[in-house]
DNA sequence: CCCCACTTGTTTAAAGTTCAAGCAGTGCCG
DNA sequence: CGGCACTGCTTGAACTTTAAACAAGTGGGG
């Protein structure tokens, strides 16, 4: 991960400039913020956390509206095990069924209900008003289509087996 | 909160174009990545999450190493009750200690041990290093700028005392 | 057929977060 | 100086997340 160990630096860290810690103090400002603020929004208005929307809305969009644990959580970019915690608990709401796989009797499929659905129709618009007024309301064109580019970047650079992806001569 | 209530939507809701979703998605796509990546490693080198490293670098960075809980928790955009703890736990680290404030007997001033100044002064340089291969090394300065503004202009939008911030006509 | 490494998904316990409630101290207004 | 609303911070309970270990199933050699 680190070319300098955190346990015993070798060489001069490449700290960051004046205004890139200003870039970074930003970012991380703006990120917890809106966060929060999503986060808050749809517990009010759909009774649960932005990450668990996010599950619904990508069972709507699949095929039959279900979708195998392990794919669902590489989606949306989270462990198996939070994802398995997630949908137990909206299972118990009603939102999301299980159901078993016939081709493979370890799997799972997560599967959307009407209740779900329903859920989902009802605080969609909410939820997308709230993204617009925070976000794209706010920027224009180019710097939708900036931010767009330059998250593509970070979260290309991430993206999963990055164990020894940065560790190249070691493969 | 929503021009059209979450319960019964008045008129057509103003949905993501398709590009507007593809910037949306690929925010939420490199920010949980991201924080997810700089927690596992600071939890790894420095054996706490990524906000509990902010609140000891902005005590290193405050006059005496010390600042009011109250204005701790605001310059980390957290709540008191987050804060508080949090402070409990960095201070059964021994790396964070609580004074009571002379002047306000109900003030409590979070001090920078020693030993956390120790600890920041060892991962601050793994930790720069790994932001800046997940972030700036990715980036021209060109949007490395664009990026900055762009999460200055989402912060002020939410800053505090957002509440009644998007109501003016009801102050 | 059997072993063994790997995949799928769940479980447990500990850590972190949130929300609502609460206590103590402050300061103003009569 | 006596209430009273407010501020500063903490607490406890409920919930979410994480890490590590686990059970169960798959599939490719030997």
């Amino acid at each position: 991960m680190n070319t300098a160990p955190a346990s015993e630096p070798s060489g001069e860290p490449r700290w960051l400039t004046d205004q890139e810690q200003g870039v970074w103090r930003s970012y991380i400002e703006a990120t917890t913020l809106l966060e929060d603020h999503l986060d808050r929004q749809l517990q009010q208005d759909a009774g649960m956390p932005h990450i668990y929307y996010g599950l619904l809305v990508q069972l709507a969009e699949s095929p039959r509206r279900r979708m195998r644990m392990t794919e669902l959580a590489m989606h949306a970019k989270i462990t198996r095990s939070r994802l398995s915690h997630a949908v137990a608990r909206l299972e118990k709401n009603g939102w999301v069924r299980r159901e078993d796989c016939p081709s493979d009797k370890r799997g799972q499929f997560a599967v959307l209900t009407d209740e779900g659905y329903e859920v989902l129709r009802r605080t969609a618009p909410g939820h997308v008003e709230a993204v617009r007024q925070a976000v794209f309301d706010r920027l224009s064109p180019e710097q939708q289509k900036s931010l767009g580019e330059i998250m593509r970047i970070i979260a290309e650079g991430l993206q999963p087996k990055e164990a020894g992806a940065d560790l190249p001569w070691l493969r």
